[in-house]
RNA sequence: GCCCGCCUGGCGGAAUGGUAGACGCAGCGGACUUAAAAUCCGCAGUCCGAAGGGCGUGCCGGUUCGAGUCCGGCGGCGGGCACCA
């Protein structure tokens, strides 16, 4: 073995030692702590990322989240506000049943284990968060709150239990909403979903979606793209109901109700259409074998496979008719057809094939007439496709010759004056169905008695706790299995009574938590006072895949609240940002199965395995995910970097909005800065620059040029952290660290000496929000036992020194670059066209030539437009 | 099909309408070292060349003294939504 001299403290960093250190001292001078009612006068400040799911393991999303947030709190915090920064698990769930039906582990246990596992991670990352406000869903404390919430939903008709048509998973036992039907799969199973009628409960949200849509234009810290992912979710659209009266009665039947959007068009009617699980089907189906075939055939297809890809359109002629209201004596054939959906508008169409794609295909198919009544303002109308464009109507009766949009205005009209119809709006957006046939969630606060029907546990029974004793041998719901919980007696009459089992969707749970964190210890859901001083949220993180979902019923259950007087706002976020994914190659070995990278050698011409040198055909990057393999823990990134290279190279390169490749020579790289950070500050440590007197006057060409390169960062970097391009920040510290780098190697002067203190004190100050530890590491050498960078204001850049004191000006011929000139900033403009006009080669080039005009922007550039 | 976003060196990316390619990664050269690693310094869009010039931000056109940036059209990539009447 060779005698290595152990590493100086002037040479290296020691991250282990000093990350733990920082992190137990921020914690002892509880440098994060916030009241829950700051003092008057102080600013507020709500940052806050997503609360992971405890799926086990923190991941490199999260590292990535955490860190952008982290960023603004520390900065936010600098800048003098009281900064509520919280973390908390959304803890409920079907892994944690899953779990337990596969390793007998109780769903709590390996939810809290996941919990401590994925806590000390984040801990180890050196993240400003408030620990002592933490909370996870799945603790009586939240939920029975939840509880409480819904209770007052009810009471203000915001939440109601009704029969209706679900989508039903089959393998995982449950209710989806529609919004976790994906491509007809169940999101988390990914198996083909049913239709299935049952009792559920819904929350109201349609009674909010006129307020939700308005409300989408005043988010303007939102993305632009998340604000259309919503509106055309929640999807309004302007149109009429006609009421068609059928020419035979049928089943008390005697008329069908359509929505549509083209009115105008209603003289181009050729069939009326209604879906297979109208009532009129169910009619239909009931005295005739045949549609009662044709309508359990698409339920069986209704979300399949096949009728998915394929989309095919089938119908069935029910021989029923009906009479159209602007042209009497003329009758229509009623259909059911299996692209009419029974969940949106009335469960029924009038076909007009001239004008609609599908009614066009339908039409085609079973050979029903396609009247023409619309004539494009360019030429004719085509007779080989629908065409659902502006123009004018033909063939059309009273409404010959306007154009389609007079035309619905008018048709409108008509249908009202002969009492056939109204103008109405239709919205796209679904009420919430939340109840879920599942153990692992917030129990539903409801008991249900034969006599008094469902009614809600009143408020001294809350929480309503999940019993511990659960089996999980049967499929179903386990509370529906347990021997006594669901037992009890009717709060009214006092009569035996059941307890309802099904617990709330998840989305539930995430849907008010941002509210709770501003008093996660108040007997009431809320403390009005706590959350009317931090909310609306700040500034909100995370990823874009909750651009509807959770985003949407957290926007609803804050008006919902609010109604309830749990809070005093509509809108929970005022400012959202939604990072990009962390992204790696992806690895197969030589048999096709995916590798790990730590099981991969990079070489320059692909790579091999580690072990058996054979060849690794190396994939494109991708979403780290289990399944290819292509994970990084961030554990282990840790251990060997450090916490801040991670969180340096996760802010370093890719802009944070945008999706972002983990590569280790990447991380390599951020560690090696970080490094050199320090050794460059303890340098200027240790030779004592950082006690040097500031200088007076200008002082020397070396030490101004550091002065003002230092305070051009301060401003830069500022800049860059309230406009939230990380990427640009770490840029700018790169260069400052340069700049100081210099100036180390200058014959030290005292005005250098100084200027030198100021640049290592301001890359601490500066790079504090996003490496805290080695900041600190670097502050507490320059500056022994003073206060904390954590505890620091951020600094602020002298204006006499922004501006350089010398400005290169870029000059042009015809606006092509001919050479550059120096002067002043603030140099008069004829004094700086007669440089330009004198640098040499630009001379050159235009001798002989005229000058028409001379363009000069100040401290920047000069064009000289020439004749000919 | 509809909607949104994106397209700049080998790569990630920077750039209030004003010197395109900051900064980093990878690369190359040099210093230090017996050597290597580490570190430090430097070079680097491309083509021709001595100076200097030509061409360059997906493609075509426009506005402008000047366009990566603004406008019109086209193409490609990525994402979201989708029998929504």
């Amino acid at each position: 073995m060779s005698d290595l001299a152990a590493p100086d403290q002037a040479s290296h960093y020691d991250f282990q030692a000093s990350e733990l250190h920082w992190q137990a001292e921020w914690a002892r001078r509880g440098c994060f702590d916030v009241e829950d009612i700051p003092p008057e006068g102080k600013p507020t400040y709500y940052v806050l990322e997503m609360f992971p799911y405890p799926s086990g393991q923190l991941h490199m999303g999260h590292v990535r989240n955490y860190t952008l947030g982290d960023v603004v709190a520390r900065y936010r915090r600098a800048r003098g506000y009281a900064v509520l920064h919280p973390m908390g698990w959304d803890a409920f769930g079907l892994p944690a049943e899953n779990a337990a039906r596969e390793r007998g582990v109780h769903p709590a246990t390996w939810t809290f284990a996941n919990i401590a596992t994925m806590r000390e991670t984040l801990q180890r990352l050196g993240f400003s968060l408030n620990w002592d406000r933490e909370f996870a869903t799945c603790e009586p404390r939240y939920y029975g709150h939840q509880q409480k919430l819904f209770l007052d939903m009810m009471a203000a008709g915001l939440a109601e239990r009704r029969e209706s048509w679900v989508n039903w998973d089959p393998v995982d036992e449950t209710v989806l909403a529609n919004e976790q039907v994906v491509d007809g799969r169940g999101w988390r199973s990914g198996a083909v979903v049913e239709k299935k009628q049952l009792s559920q409960w819904f929350l109201r949200i349609t009674r909010e979606a006129p307020a939700l849509l308005d409300a989408l234009d005043k988010l303007e810290r939102w993305p632009e793209r998340v604000r259309t992912m919503q509106a055309r979710w929640i999807g309004r659209s302007e149109g009429a109901r006609v009421r068609f009266p059928l020419t035979r009665p049928t089943a008390g039947i005697d008329e069908l109700e359509v929505f549509t959007t083209r009115p105008d068009t209603l003289f181009g009617m050729s069939f009326l259409a209604v879906a297979p699980e109208h009532p009129l089907a169910a009619a239909a189906a009931a005295t005739s074998e045949a549609a009662a075939e044709f309508v359990a055939v698409c339920r069986s297809l209704g979300t399949s496979e096949e009728a998915i890809e394929t989309a095919e359109k089938r119908g069935f002629d029910t021989g029923l008719r009906v009479d159209h209201p602007f042209m009497p004596g003329i009758s229509f054939p009623v259909w059911i057809a299996n692209f009419v959906l029974m969940e949106y508008g009335t469960g029924a169409i009038f076909g007009c094939p001239c004008g609609d794609a599908r009614d066009f295909e339908f039409a085609r198919k079973y050979d029903l007439p396609i009247p023409l009544v619309v004539a494009p303002t360019d030429g004719l109308p085509p007779t080989d496709r629908a065409y659902d464009g502006p123009g004018t109507l033909i063939s059309s009766g009273f409404l010959d010759g306007l154009d389609t949009d007079a035309g619905r205005t008018a048709a409108i009209a008509r249908l009202e004056q002969v009492g056939a119809g109204h103008g109405v709006v239709n919205w796209r957006l679904r009420d919430w169905g939340v109840s879920r046939q599942r153990y692992w969630g917030c129990p539903i606060p409801v008991i249900h008695c034969a006599a008094c029907g469902p009614i809600p546990v009143p408020d001294d029974q809350l929480p309503v706790v999940l019993p511990d004793d659960v089996s999980f041998d049967l499929p179903g719901n386990p509370l529906d299995h347990h021997p006594t919980w669901k037992h009890v007696a009717c709060p009214r009459c006092a009569s035996p009574a059941v307890r309802e089992t099904d617990t709330f969707d998840t989305f539930v749970d995430s849907s008010w938590y941002f509210a709770r964190f501003t008093a996660p210890n108040a007997a009431t859901p809320t403390s009005r006072a706590a959350a009317d001083r931090w909310l609306p949220v700040d500034q909100y993180v995370g990823g874009i895949e909750h651009a509807i979902l959770h985003l949407l019923y957290a926007r609803f259950f804050t008006r919902a609240m609010h109604h309830t007087g749990h809070l005093g706002l509509d809108e929970p976020f005022a400012g959202l940002f939604t990072q990009g994914m962390v992204g790696h190659e992806s690895y197969r070995g030589a048999d096709g199965t995916w590798l790990y990278p730590e099981q991969v050698e990079r070489i320059a011409s692909g790579a091999t395995h580690r072990d058996t040198g054979l060849p690794v055909t190396v994939g494109r990057v991708e979403k780290m995910s289990k399944s290819r393999r292509n994970t990084v823990a961030p554990a282990s990134i840790i251990e060997r970097y450090g916490a801040d290279t991670a969180r340096w190279f996760v802010l370093s390169d890719s802009p944070p909005e945008r999706d972002m490749e983990w590569t280790e020579a990447g991380v390599a790289g951020a560690a090696r800065f970080g490094q050199r950070l320090y050794r460059l500050v303890a340098a200027v440590a240790s030779s004592g620059d950082a006690s040097a007197a500031p200088a007076t006057g200008t002082g020397s060409g070396a030490a101004d040029k550091l002065r003002r390169a230092t305070h051009r960062t301060i401003a830069a970097v500022s800049e860059a952290l309230d406009s939230f391009t990380f990427n640009v920040a770490v840029a700018r510290l790169h260069e400052l660290t340069s700049a100081l780098s210099e100036a180390s190697r200058e014959a030290a002067a005292p005005d250098l000496a100084h200027a030198r203190a100021e640049a290592a004190r301001m890359l601490c100050l500066l790079s504090a929000p996003m490496m805290p530890h080695l900041a600190e590491t670097m502050l507490a050498l320059l500056e022994p036992n003073s206060a904390l960078a954590a505890e620091r204001a951020w600094p602020e850049p002298d204006p006499a020194l922004l501006a350089a004191r010398q400005v290169t000006i870029a000059v042009q011929i015809m606006g092509r670059l001919r050479g550059t000139i120096e002067t002043a900033p603030d140099e008069a403009a004829d004094r700086v066209l007669a440089l330009a006009e004198a640098e040499p080669n630009v001379r050159r080039l235009l001798d002989g030539k005229l000058i028409v005009k001379r363009i000069h922007v100040p401290g920047r550039i000069v064009n000289f437009v020439v004749a000919g």
